[in-house]
DNA sequence: GGCATGATTTCGGCATGCCGAAAAAACTGC
DNA sequence: GCAGTTTTTTCGGCATGCCGAAATCATGCC
């Protein structure tokens, strides 16, 4: 059991953790996976009996050593290629994750590592996503939601979420990109979204956009 | 009706008038992909539902104009992908053909045609076989089989057959690689196998080999 | 404690590709 | 021309992943 739905499977439950670490429910992975839940559930019972996952009926979904090992892989292999195509391939960084989606699952090992090696073995991908080590060893840099960050915290962009190809242009013409530094300004009463100052001048973002960008603490 | 599993198919079929031209078979394709003669029928019938191949029962398999295009196209990427993972990622030709296999289907067009381009657009893979253009165009270089030329003859090796892995480490070890220029000095009678000059000096080479090497004319 | 609501699971079904066994057709040698 | 062999096709079946509809469970509210 270690087919490209299972690789896409656990990844997902990897990443529902992976910046805020609460466990995830059958519905939000179908939801980030575009699939029915009763796939899911379908699924999930299958990673189960493969020893990839803990689950008791109506409960949450974890991942267990197994499953997190491959899950930890799998990330690497996505954020390598994704890294390779921007570095190497002149794709725009909002236009990386499709291909990488399918790759991810079509390159050897061995032709992974040598692509990462070509690149210098990087730390973070193109959104500033740590990219695991080889050996499986992650390290996740002390970062802030741009949500949570109180009036007048100053720090530089050290991650923004590629969930939203449109956010990432939008982002990138505002001039906010990986290590920007940007100030919070304040919040808009009301209107939910925030001020800040990036180095081309002040941005008015609404909830979605500071909940997809992290700053350095 | 472009799945990976129907690239396959047309790429065997095309593969097998590609340097002798006789029509494919039902079981030599299965022979070829190695598959049940029963899974080979019922693809082929699907095959031809999509306009892919010409197929009346009890017949030959050949491609339509459209799976000729589908096939050429398949063969650039596969002979591409080959090419790249010995110039860049140091393969050795007797190792590439698997992970070709599979990174043929994975590879959006693209980042093959990037690939392609940083390796200078060539125009032959690592084993000789000629790479047809991203326009479709196919050039066919003159060459005969070992197996069929006289003895004297004398010519560059200007492709081998990348079928058996063990033969092509058996090639390079007795100094026979693509260009290597080889002169016939003739046939063994009864044991079917020809002496043939190579740089390194002389070699006996038995059929399947002498089917496998194509001399320039 | 009972009940409405929403999440989860079960169920029947579909598509794609594959197989082996059996039937049908096509060759082959005499 | 015909019997035996080989090739091809048909048929029933299996595995993987997916879906929508219906049943079931959990929960929160009164
Ligand atoms: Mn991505
Ligand atoms: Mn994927
Ligand atoms: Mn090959
Ligand atoms: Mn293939």
């Amino acid at each position: 059991m270690r087919s490209t739905a299972a690789e896409d499977y656990v990844k997902a439950i990897y990443h529902h953790t992976e910046w805020q670490p609460e466990p995830v429910t059958p519905s939000q992975l179908a939801t980030r996976l575009g699939l029915a839940n009763s796939t899911v559930t379908e699924m999930v019972k299958k990673l189960a009996a493969a020893g990839l996952v803990h689950h008791r009926p109506y409960g949450a979904v974890e991942l267990t050593p197994e499953g997190r090992r491959l899950a930890v892989r799998q990330v690497r292999r996505h954020r390598v290629v994704e890294t390779w195509l921007v570095e190497r391939h002149g794709y725009e960084w909002d236009e990386v994750h499709d291909e990488a989606e399918i790759l991810e699952h079509a390159l050897s090992d061995r032709l992974l590592e040598s692509i990462a090696a070509s690149l210098g073995d990087p730390e973070r991908d193109p959104h500033g996503d740590p990219i695991p080590a080889a050996d499986g060893t992650v390290r996740r840099p002390d970062a802030v939601l741009l949500a949570d960050a109180p009036a007048g915290h100053e720090g530089a962009v050290v991650r923004i979420s590629d969930e939203d190809p449109a956010m990432l242009r939008f982002l990138a013409d505002a001039g906010i990109a990986l290590d920007a530094r940007l100030t919070v300004l304040g919040v808009k009463p009301y209107s939910g979204s925030m001020q800040v100052r990036a180095l081309r001048g002040t941005v008015d973002v609404g909830p979605d956009v500071a909940r997809a960008i992290w700053l350095a603490a």
